[in-house]
Formats: C-alpha cells, sequence, structure tokens
DNA sequence: AGAACTAAAGTTTTT
DNA sequence: CTTTAGTTCT
C-alpha cells in the first residue's frame, strides 16, 4: 500500500483517497492522470471495494487497454477480469448486448441481441438510396451533410421524431423524412449504427427500471477519462448510471472524472465541455483538485503551450509548470514546399534518431498530408507507422468475409446481404437484387426473409428463385456449424466454403496484387484466433462488435521501432521525445474551414489543437510550415500560422528554406539574404554543436521522391498491420503454382509461407537496422558521374553527391523515369 | 453481367 | 492531382 502511493504529489494523493462522492480532476497536458486514475482504482479494490463495482470509461480502446494493464500489473489479471473497463461504445455495446430485446423501439419491431453495427459506408449507402428513393435533390440534400445532422441530433438524444417536431423550415422537414426512413431502415435489418449505441443505452436505460437497477447497483464506483470530449448522450448516461435516476445520492457512491478543457478537441463531433464545467452545478459537494505539474515537457516546450492557450477566452485558467528545466529552443524551418518540409524532417530523424525511431513522432492537422512525408520516409529508408487513414478492415475482402458474418449472426442485415449476395460470383445480379429489394418492401420484410418466398414473386423465374434459394441454405448451413467449432476455424470454414478463397486464388493467377487481399485475410483469421471473449455465449456477436469499434490507433506498438505519423487529434494522450508539427500554415492549421467560420469558438478549437499538439513534446519540438503547397495540381502560397506567432519568439530558433522556386532548377543556388537570416553555411551541417542538423541549401527541392511505382499501391496498402505486407517478388512467385483448394490444408499452407515471408522480412528490417545504426560500413562513394544500375529503376548515373552526418545521398539520374535521391546504404546500386 | 471508361468530388478531425 | 461512384459498352 505504501508503495502503491509513493512518489504521488499533494494533489494526486488526494484525489487517489478521495473515493466517495462527486469528484473532479482537472488535469493538466502530462500531469500524471492516467497515473492517477490506475492508482485510485487499485486503492479502493484494497481499500474493500469489489471489483465488479468499478466502471471505467476512457475514450479509446488503447486507453482502455492500457490502464486494464496498468491495474493488472498492480493487483492481478484475475482481479481486472470483473472490472469493466471500456470506451463509452464498447461499454454501451455490452450493456445492449445483453438487455436490448428489452428495448422498446419507435416502430414497434424490437432488436435483438445479434443486432448488426452499421458502420460510416453502411449508413452512407443507406441514406443515399433514401435520399434518391424520396425523389429529393441529391445537390441540396447530399448524403454526407444530412449523415452528420442525423448523427448531432443523436447525439443530443434526439431521435427521429424528436427532431421531426422541432424542424421548422422545408429543409429541416425533408431531412426529418429521411431521418424516419433510416430508422425505419435499421430497424429493418435489426442493426444500429454507431450514434445508437450511446442513444438507445441511455434510452433503454430510462425505459426499464430493472435494467437500470441492475446496473445502477453493480457500478458503485465510476471514473470517467476525458471527460472534456463527452457528448450529451454519454453525459445522460454517466449521470443515469451514478444517480440511477433516483434524488439523492448515497455518499458511498463515486464518480469521478477527470478532464482537460484546453484539450478539448471533439466538438464537431458533439463534444461539449461546457458538460465538464457544470459538473460542479450537476451534482452537490463536489470535491475539485487540480492537477498542474507538468511531469512530461521541458520548461520552453509548456512556456510555449502556455502562451498559445492564454489566446482562448472559454478555458479555466489553469498554468502547467515543470520542474524539468528549460530544455532546447523550439525550431520553426519555414520551408519552400511540402516536399522540402518532409525531407527537413526526414533529415533531421536521420540525424539525431541514432537507431530509435520510435523517439520521434510527426503530426499534421489532416490526413493527406501524410503522403509527402511517407514519400521521404520511403527514400531515406526510414521505418514508419502511418495511424489512422486506410484501415484494414475497411478493405473490400475483408469487408466481405465479415458481411458473411454479421449475415450468419443477424440474417435481417440486408446491407451485409447486398455486398456479399454475389460475392464470389454466383449469378445474381444487379437486377435480381432489384426485384428481391422490391420485393421484400412490398411484403415489409428483409431481404432473406424475401428469399425464402420468393417463388411467389412474379418477377422471378425458377432458374433465378433456385439460385436465391442456394444462397439461403448455404448462409443456413453456417448457421449451423456456427457452435461446433472455434470462431477461427468457422471463420476458416466460411472463407473457404463460400468458394470466396478459390476465387481469390483463382484471380491471382493473373493479377499478383490479389494475393495480398488472400494475406489479408489470413491476417482476418488470425485477429479471431486471439479473439479474447467477454462472455462465453454470442461470441460472433460480440466479435463482429469488437471489430467494429476497433481504430487503427488501437494497434499502437510502443514497441516497435519506427516513426509515428499521426494526425494531432489521434495524438491526444500520446508522448513522444521528439515532436514535429508539419503543415503550420494558415489554412491549413488553422483549417480554412474554422478561420472563415462565423463562430469563434471554432477557432479556439483549432488552438486546443495546437495545445495538443505542443505538449505531446518532451524534449524537442520543431514546428514547420511551407511557403506553397500542391493542390488539386495548383500550388497554393501559405503564409505561417498565426499559432506560430503566439509562442514567444525567445523560445523558438527560426530558419527559412532558400528556395525559392523562381530558381528550382539550380537548386545549389543559395541566397545572400537567407544564408545571412539563418547563419548556417551548408558545410556546417554535420558539425553544429549541439548536434541538430540545420536546414542548409536547397537539398529538398532536389531530393525526389521515390518512384509512382514504388508507391503505385500505396493508398492500398499504406498501413496494413505490419505482418501482411509483402513483396511482390513473392507474390509473383506465388501465383505461378496454381494452388489446391482442399479442406483447411490451403489456408494451413498460407500460414505456412506467411511465417515464412515474415522471417524473411524481419531479418531484412534488421539488416537496415542494422545498416542505420551505423554497423553497416559504406566501402566505397562514388563520384558525381559515375554510371550505375539500381534494381527497380535501372540503368542512370550520379548527378550528386552529398554526405549527411554518417550517410551518403546520391542524385541519380535515370533518364525518362526522372531524378531520384537516394540513400548510398540502402539503394543497393550496382557500379557499372 | 462484367469490364472499361468518364465525370465529379474531395481535404478536417473519429468512436 | 487522386479517388470514387456512376455510366456505357461489350
Amino acid at each position: 500500500m505504501e508503495n502503491l502511493l509513493e512518489n504521488l504529489n499533494k494533489e494526486q494523493l488526494e484525489a487517489v483517497k478521495t473515493t466517495q462522492g462527486p469528484l473532479l480532476i482537472l488535469a493538466g497536458a502530462g500531469s500524471g492522470k492516467t497515473r492517477v486514475l490506475t492508482t485510485r482504482i487499485a486503492y479502493m479494490i484494497k481499500n474493500g471495494v469489489k471489483p465488479w463495482n468499478i466502471l471505467a470509461v476512457t475514450f479509446t480502446n488503447k486507453a482502455a487497454r492500457e490502464m486494464k494493464e496498468r491495474i493488472g500489473k498492480i493487483l492481478g489479471e484475475d482481479t481486472v477480469k470483473y472490472m469493466w473497463v471500456g470506451t463509452f461504445h464498447g461499454i454501451c455495446g455490452r450493456i445492449l448486448r445483453e438487455n436490448i430485446d428489452k428495448y422498446n423501439t419507435a416502430t414497434g419491431k424490437n432488436l435483438d441481441k445479434n443486432f448488426t453495427i452499421y458502420d460510416d459506408l453502411d449508413t452512407n449507402q443507406i441514406i443515399t438510396r433514401i435520399i434518391k428513393k424520396l425523389n429529393l435533390d441529391e445537390k441540396q440534400y447530399q448524403t454526407k451533410l444530412v449523415k452528420s445532422i442525423i448523427s448531432n441530433a443523436k447525439n443530443k438524444m434526439q431521435d427521429a421524431y424528436a427532431f421531426a417536431t422541432r424542424a421548422r423550415d422545408f429543409k429541416s422537414q425533408k431531412i426529418a423524412a429521411i431521418f424516419e426512413e433510416y430508422e425505419k431502415s435499421l430497424n429493418n435489418n435489426n442493426a444500429i449504427d454507431f450514434d445508437d449505441m450511446l442513444l438507445l443505452t441511455v434510452k433503454l436505460l430510462e425505459q426499464n427500471e430493472e435494467v437500470r437497477t441492475k446496473y445502477y447497483e453493480r457500478f458503485t464506483h465510476i471514473l470517467v477519462d476525458e471527460y472534456q470530449d463527452t457528448n450529451i448522450a454519454q453525459y445522460q448516461l454517466v449521470n443515469m448510471l451514478y444517480t440511477g435516476m433516483k434524488p439523492d445520492i448515497p455518499q458511498e457512491r463515486s464518480l469521478c472524472v477527470v478532464g482537460d478543457v484546453d484539450q478539448s478537441i471533439y466538438s464537431w463531433r458533439g463534444a461539449d465541455f461546457k458538460i465538464i464545467m457544470n459538473f460542479q452545478h450537476d451534482y452537490k459537494n463536489v470535491k475539485l483538485i487540480k492537477l498542474e505539474q507538468n511531469y512530461r515537457s521541458t520548461g520552453n516546450i509548456l512556456n510555449a503551450a502556455n502562451n498559445v492557450i492564454e489566446n482562448n477566452n472559454e478555458r479555466v485558467e489553469k498554468v502547467l509548470y515543470s520542474n524539468k528545466g528549460e530544455g532546447e529552443k523550439l525550431s520553426y524551418y519555414i520551408a519552400a514546399d511540402e516536399t522540402d518540409e518532409a525531407n527537413y524532417i526526414i533529415r533531421n530523424i536521420r540525424q539525431n534518431a541514432h537507431g530509435n525511431y520510435n523517439n520521434f513522432a510527426v503530426l499534421y492537422r489532416t490526413n493527406n498530408q501524410s503522403r509527402k512525408i511517407e514519400e521521404a520516409c520511403m527514400g531515406a529508408g526510414i521505418p514508419y507507422r502511418i495511424y489512422g487513414s486506410t484501415k484494414f478492415y475497411d478493405r473490400a475482402e475483408v469487408k466481405n468475409v465479415l458481411a458473411y458474418l454479421k449475415l450468419i449472426n443477424n440474417t435481417d442485415d440486408s446491407q451485409s446481404l447486398r455486398r456479399i449476395i454475389n460475392v464470389p460470383k454466383r449469378a445474381i445480379g444487379e437486377t435480381t437484387v432489384k426485384h428481391l429489394s422490391d420485393f421484400a418492401n412490398e411484403q415489409d420484410i428483409s431481404l432473406f426473409e424475401a428469399i425464402k418466398i420468393c417463388d411467389e414473386y412474379s418477377e422471378f423465374n425458377a432458374k433465378t428463385c433456385a439460385k436465391l434459394k442456394d444462397f439461403a441454405s448455404l448462409i443456413h448451413k453456417f448457421q449451423q456449424a456456427q457452435n461446433t467449432c472455434s470462431l477461427k476455424d468457422f471463420m476458416t470454414l466460411v472463407i473457404e466454403k463460400t468458394g470466396y478463397l478459390s476465387e481469390l486464388q483463382e484471380k491471382a493467377i493473373s493479377d499478383p496484387e490479389i494475393e495480398d487481399d488472400i494475406n489479408n485475410l489470413q491476417e482476418l483469421v488470425n485477429v479471431a484466433q486471439d479473439f479474447v471473449p467477454e462472455e462465453q455465449d454470442n461470441q460472433l456477436s460480440e466479435f463482429l462488435q469488437q471489430v467494429a469499434l476497433v481504430s487503427d490507433l488501437d494497434s499502437m506498438n510502443e514497441e516497435s521501432n519506427n516513426v509515428t505519423l499521426m494526425t494531432l487529434h489521434a495524438a491526444k494522450g500520446l508522448e513522444f521525445p521528439t515532436v514535429f508539427i508539419a503543415g503550420l500554415d494558415e489554412g491549413i492549421f488553422p483549417s480554412q474551414r474554422n478561420i472563415n467560420s462565423m463562430n469563434p469558438s471554432e477557432l479556439e478549437e483549432e488552438r486546443r489543437l495546437m495545445y495538443v499538439g505542443i505538449t505531446r513534446a518532451k524534449e524537442k519540438l520543431y514546428l514547420v510550415s511551407a511557403k506553397r503547397r500542391q493542390m488539386w495540381g495548383e500550388y497554393k502560397y501559405y503564409n505561417p500560422s498565426r499559432f506560430i506567432e503566439e509562442i514567444p519568439s525567445n523560445l523558438i530558433e527560426s530558419f527559412e528554406s532558400d528556395n525559392d522556386y523562381s530558381t528550382r532548377e539550380e537548386s545549389t543556388f543559395r541566397s545572400a539574404v537567407t544564408r545571412a537570416k539563418s547563419n548556417y553555411s551548408r558545410s556546417s551541417i554535420s558539425t553544429d554543436s549541439d548536434g541538430y542538423v540545420r536546414p542548409s541549401s536547397g537539398f529538398g527541392a532536389n531530393f525526389v521522391a521515390p518512384s509512382k511505382r514504388g508507391l503505385s499501391t500505396s493508398t492500398v496498402k499504406r498501413t496494413p498491420p505490419k505482418s501482411i505486407i509483402i513483396k511482390s517478388a513473392a507474390n509473383k512467385a506465388k501465383a505461378q503454382k496454381p494452388l489446391s483448394f482442399d479442406g483447411y490444408s490451403a489456408i494451413e499452407r498460407m500460414k505456412e509461407e506467411r511465417k515464412l515471408r515474415l522471417a524473411q522480412e524481419q531479418s531484412e528490417a534488421q539488416k537496415r537496422e542494422e545498416a542505420l545504426r551505423g554497423n553497416a560500413v559504406i566501402t566505397e562513394v562514388y563520384d558525381v558521374g559515375q554510371r550505375v544500375f539500381h534494381s527497380q529503376m535501372g540503368l542512370g548515373h550520379i548527378t550528386d553527391v552529398m554526405h549527411l552526418g554518417e550517410s551518403v545521398m546520391y542524385t541519380i539520374d535515370f533518364g525518362k523515369l526522372g531524378k531520384k535521391a537516394m540513400d548510398a546504404a540502402y539503394a543497393k546500386l550496382k557500379k557499372l
């Protein structure tokens, strides 16, 4: 026990020991709130609170997982497993799976426990279909817009009916009509959307006293992290569980919320930081504790953060302080363009990483900004991992298999049925589905039910009907097989017995890219194998739900040695020794949209995002902007972000690219003005006393990204789980020999091959690693003019040689394919 | 029914 | 510029 409370400061200790009543912890960035939360839970358990009485809500799955791990280390795994630790959505999903049959819907058609959770794509398709069906102008009623209106309404606990009663103008009324249809559609599919998870749980608890009491009595101690990012539905849920809708709250119950108004960055999805500001009014005798000591960042970084956030009006006064000393100054680099920006960042990482790439993060405002930085990483052979963007579960082949599972789990899920009824090809085309859909509408039943009685429909001939029924009986067979084997084996069965795998294998012979799809399916099977259910029954349903709620971010792994690339939003809650904030241009960050906005609070949210970004850095913060960027094929010119100006200039060292694009061709040209400004000459790059690389000449402009070919599939392959990246050469070799399809063996064989490939990749990665650490000696440095051969690019000649610290960069002219910059250590060049 | 082409939209941020 | 959805052609 003494151990447990060791090294806590006064405020932290008080927070840990306050285990009754409502507690509000205002925790600044890096003030050790996660530690407080986990210690507080452990403290309560050691003082007699039962683990099943604890409910801890986090913002991301990753945070939940980490919290479980940390508590597990203190109290042991078997204690943690009785606690409910998860995201709002995860917890609501669990409550709904247990009780959704007791919820009375507006349509009177109740949902059952095998309900499907529709993702973004599903809801988009449904809404688009409805807009068409209602003959509305698709320009005025854009799917995206309608969806966000519906989502916002749900976040405010308004259902279709509540929305309709509020709709005054014509357009709102039309949207209300879409909303109503949409709800009907979800209902008919026995499906719910993301927002419904919260909305329905609150309504269920409201409606049903028995269910409400069950959870009220169970969860006597509730903790909520990132409370500044809760929306009204989430607020009501917490309130309902804490008070049980009773007028008086027994003192031995506790509700502990932790948050930081300055880090509220999700208002666009309904979050409202006024909720945290009202906490003291919501409950009697609220204890308030402020954590202002920062244990993460140096003085200069905190100082910058404090100065930026001070420009906001809507906040609770709070000043972070640190005892880490001033530390290094911030660096600010004005790049010539986005390529220069990326190269500046990568050059710095290369110089300072010494092999430890996980010390670095590059943060940006929008996902698309990752592209140039990714290209630069590839070109320099720096290992990186992009979070966000394309997700594993968004891939068509993965979605197809999941659609089968969803349909097996819930045959009313017509959305999934539509997706896979002709995958693999079963000669069931558009027309047939259209007829089936009309028939289902007519009868007010799901597509699957319609198949069962399709011979009653005049549009169908016997042949079509037979094909449909074959499909239905396949699904039935799967349903019977479902509980006879493990989830992993069941998924394998589905992939194979549907004929999907053999179809892909067939295609892979002529198109090696398809091999990736097969590997992704293998990876999906692996996910199923690793799945640990919370409850014993209804595993398929639970698995599907878990899959619906995971994000790319959750797969983050601190141990892997790569540079982290992510949006500022995704970085919340994380920390890195060195952080780069890229794209600090007026119009990029803050985004143009929020500069133009009528509502000044939207600009304040951008500023909070900047605050979040700055406070991610522990030791060194780099800020980067660019004078011009390519947008939709055209160059746009930008001014530095206002947030730069909000940082006192004495905290920053500034550098500017001397690359002015009127002189793009002569990259060695340096203007006298810039030279005077930066005070660093080209030769000083590797000799800086403090060890940091200084931007110098127009290296950036001359640094051409890897060939299109190298990146051509980048959007598809950008962020596959690391285990499924495969070399195209291996693909081709595999595609040559036809794969037989006999039971499980095909997939087992795939597994073997995958293992081999993995081992190969690992050894390659190791080699690169060693090379980067300087173990590999570059034996010979070629001269300008040397003719060389590159395995991918072919013949070329060296036009420029640059020495950057320990490494050597060549600029190589490959003729038609253009000039490329390559690192001597990785390019594997052959001298001719 | 499926491939191949064409037009239009897109860049906030995500559970 | 890139990606996607939709359309036309075979």
